[in-house]
DNA sequence: CCATACCGTTGAGAAAGTCAATGATGTAGA
DNA sequence: TCTACATCATTGACTTTCTCAACGGTATGG
């Protein structure tokens, strides 16, 4: 099918309106039909970047990113991760994962326990400020998903949680 | 503020079986209820990272990465993207256009043509090498995608395409 | 002609990802 | 018990990706 004969299509083909700088979608519109625009791992990509994006600027109040929330929130669920757990579930390298409690400690959000079970792990749990900024930046990560999502009906917003756990594990 | 009331939930507290050696789920499953797994912007995250992981390893034997080959496939499209649309279409910063098109120019993949109507633009379009180096490199992503969607019914794989565009754009 | 805006390019620095090595600890077998 | 080996958190080095500011060449509108 896809046997590329000498079609080289040179620039002065490229035979569009000089109009259309009035074009509906801003510019790039045209590439909606494009081959990428089929790939799941491009759309993935892009749907996640404008969600985090929005997120991270939403978060910025609290001095939080989605990164960090992301570590905060398992502490916080009272699920006493290990760092080796957490590094696995975010699919984050083990030394990742200590710049981010480290920051997180730091900032008093949560702390390190060693597990007495294992002396090598160390059992992250939320403090108090760590349980309450916890519950801030749910609120608003909410309020940003929602707009994500604001082109989803309900029902689509299930079905997309739905598929997208399925591929995620 | 910060004083931490001895509540913090003591790390011998989480009560596991010891059996939990042969869970099913190989241990982190345990976080599978958690609310992280909720927020969309996790779960494209992992889903993307999987994907774009695969993909990239399938995709060695053409010393090519997805996001080489993203610029590639809008080369290829015939629809001669400049420069600045690529940066806008594929969310990348216009110097990190640059260095992906001097990769795939220095790879004979692409040539830079200057847009007539406009010299300051360059239009982008794939060589007779770079639409077969393209077709290669389709043929492989949909396999890798196919093994990344596996666990989706061909009605679900339409499904999530649908709704992932609509948040996409 | 002039001011202003835009495009590609360069360069610098921050953030994120990858990998190897190490000390402390756990585990299993001689 | 002793010994070999595996695992966990940590550090450090390095690469890749992201973000931003500046600059030359070009377009556009007065």
């Amino acid at each position: 099918m896809s046997s590329p004969t000498e079609q080289a299509t040179p620039v002065q083909d490229h035979s569009e309106p000089a109009a259309a700088a009035d074009s509906p979608t801003e510019g790039t519109g045209r590439f909606l039909d494009s081959d990428l625009t089929h790939q799941v791992h491009f759309l993935t990509s892009r749907a996640r970047g404008r969600g985090i994006s929005h997120a991270n600027g939403q978060l910025e109040g609290l001095d939080l990113k989605v990164r960090q929330f992301s570590v905060l929130s398992l502490a916080a669920s009272g699920m006493n991760p290990s760092q080796r757990e957490l590094g696995e579930f975010l699919s984050l390298d083990p030394s990742q994962i200590v710049a981010l409690v480290d920051h997180l400690e730091q900032r008093g959000a949560v702390r390190r326990e060693t597990d007495p079970r294992d002396r090598r792990s160390k059992i992250i749990v939320a403090t108090e400020a760590g349980q309450q900024l916890h519950g801030q930046a749910l609120k608003i990560l909410e309020d940003s998903e929602d707009h994500t999502l604001s082109t989803l009906s309900p029902r689509e917003r299930k079905q997309l949680r739905s598929l997208l756990l399925k591929i995620a594990f």
